[in-house]
DNA sequence: ATATATACGTTGTTTTTCCAACAAAGGAGT
DNA sequence: ACTCCTTTGTTGGAAAAACAACGTATATAT
């Protein structure tokens, strides 16, 4: 368990949680860490999962597969992230399947004893459970604003959608977007060249001004 | 208070609890209510929100307001529904407004005293919590699938996402969905009729029967 | 500085969606 | 059955996006 300490110190679940603290609440969370080969399922899209997981080493992927058995990709983890936030005390889902991509090594931190106080700790725990909320709210808001987007119709009210809510978080209407070109079309789910050019039809129309990464809207 | 713990026993933030106990838990969360007139401010974009919120009675619209100030609805809650869940326990968002639509009742509760334990009612806390994360964990997984859908192309894979997503929920190859044809458009961000005109060709091709809102996928 | 790879922009063609207008089908009430 | 109203389907032209192919800029390494 010792080992593995650094990586779980470094989780957002346990974010504001001191060494010290993180060693004396570990006896109480029921972990568990296992170890997966490559190709190996960690879980089963008609599973019900009953633990969060972290991922300490190697890296799994998060799949999709479709009624007609299409397999998707919807993201793929390595050490420090967390999984299991969504699944959990929801029914089974039937939806998302986990599997190792590479040998990983995953703890799993058993859900009961995460939202149920307990005796030994209980100053953490409420530390714990206030993380627990974040992480999903804050996933939740991000899932939001990438839907607002996603529901525009044309391309350029998808980026629009984008630079505005950036300009909204930067409090400034010239800002750097963390991603490529070729990112940021996936994101908004168009296609690459097709908004490059729509980039420069914006730019022609006065409404933003642009150099790589570097945006500003007028 | 009394008036309000029937619609408070329905809001599914407080489902599992008996009324006996949820008259007893209402003492220490701190909770508060207050008035809204029509087209009043209940949070603005710049605010940081410290408390969830209950609407009680009347109509409030969560709205978002672009760089350039354009507004839109992102939804209409009514008496029961929930609100704050995401903006708490995050930094500013500067994302979005809520605005009583009409004369409005809203009982707002103390985050903190949600997520920290407290002396009188550690049973019914416990509770509380689960279902708070319950309540977030479920709307990720919607907000997932959504822009599962959404990320789609065409028109005819966004159909399909979203048809597969009912199938598997389902267990059924056939099933009823709970959207006319103008609201499934609306929430694929796709066009009415040339969401029909796709369904037709889909059937033509033999992917699917349909008739109302009865689906089979073949 | 040169070579090489990667990121970005441009253009023309094909495909898909949007839009508007209309036709057909289904439901509710008399 | 008939009317009225709502929902769903159909069609053709206009607009937009996808796609492919290529040209240009920028970064990196040697």
């Amino acid at each position: 368990m010792q080992k593995y300490l650094t990586t779980l110190q470094n989780s957002p679940l346990f974010t504001g949680i001191a060494i010290d603290d993180l060693i004396k609440i570990s006896n109480c969370l029921l972990m568990n860490v296992k170890t997966y080969a490559k190709n190996d399922y960690i879980l089963t899209a008609s599973d019900k999962l009953h633990n969060l997981g972290i991922v300490l080493s190697g890296r799994i992927n998060i799949i999709q597969e479709d009624y007609w058995g299409n397999r998707s990709i919807l993201t793929t983890l390595t050490a420090g992230d967390l999984f299991g936030e969504n699944f959990i005390c929801n029914e089974p889902h039937d939806l998302f399947s986990i599997i190792a991509s590479e040998q990983s090594e995953i703890i799993f931190i058993n859900y009961q004893k995460i939202t149920s106080p307990c005796s030994c700790a209980c100053d953490f725990h409420t530390k714990l459970i206030q993380n627990m909320l974040q992480i999903i709210a804050q996933k939740n808001l991000l899932l939001t604003t990438k839907i607002e987007h996603l529901s525009k119709k044309t391309t350029r009210e998808k980026i629009l959608s984008y630079l505005s809510s950036e300009a909204l978080k930067h409090r400034s209407n010239n800002f750097l977007i963390p991603f490529n070109r070729q990112e940021l079309a996936d994101f908004l789910s168009v296609e690459r060249s097709a908004m490059s050019a729509e980039l420069s039809r914006m730019q022609k129309d006065n409404l933003i001004r642009y150099h790589r990464n570097n945006f500003t809207l007028l």
